[in-house]
DNA sequence: TCTTTATTTCGTAAATTAACGAAATAAAAC
DNA sequence: GTTTTATTTCGTTAATTTACGAAATAAAGA
């Protein structure tokens, strides 16, 4: 979950999870629009994929990127858990680490 | 809201407001839970407060340290528009700015 | 007033991140 | 088989972040 925050701490990654929501993209399609050299985007499309906040598909030379929406519901209540008391008592869930390593 | 992100990149960081969601803590009792210099933690401190993750109030040289979790429901809110296709026509509300300013 | 306590600021060093252009790779088109 | 197209990897540089200990600040207690 730290790469995920991490991920979502540039205002590139997430001008470019923002054009993916509407519609899968191919990097040099992203790249069109927004204002970086494509090797930086290249860059940047790693740590997302690391985050697993996209996933790929390859067709010949051209990756079309598509936001892979089901980290969304992990990171929500990783957000909750960050802010919410609710584990006073002994956890139930089998992953006992605390909210702040997940 | 990039300011949140950062904020939240950092898994100490992310400890601290572990640690905050139970009780609220002086700086110093976030340092004996913490193995992180004082004047580290300091500006981790910082950034949580600039991010307005955390609110202060100060008692003679004590500084006690609160969550702020009114900044809870922006970010959930900006997490959820970060992946969420429900602004293809023209938005109504007064902040104009992309999801990915936010 | 002198000392102690709590916390921050300062100076510095190491690690990480973000950016670029050039070169490399690999499939497609000619 | 050579060229073009799409994308990544590499080398480098600049900026930012994270950490530390020492010094500074400022209130409290002796």
């Amino acid at each position: 979950m730290s790469d995920v925050y991490q991920a979502l701490s540039s205002p590139v990654r997430r001008q470019i999870l923002s054009l993916l929501k509407h519609k899968d993209m191919t990097a040099g399609e992203v790249s069109e629009k927004i204002n970086v050299a494509k090797s930086t985007l290249s860059g940047h499309f790693n740590v997302l994929k690391t985050a697993n906040l996209v996933v790929t598909s390859k067709e010949g030379t051209t990756i079309t990127y598509s936001l892979n929406t089901s980290v969304v519901e992990d990171l929500l209540s990783s957000v909750m858990s960050l802010f919410a008391d609710t584990n006073r008592h002994q956890p139930k869930e089998d992953d006992q680490r605390s909210d702040y390593e997940r």
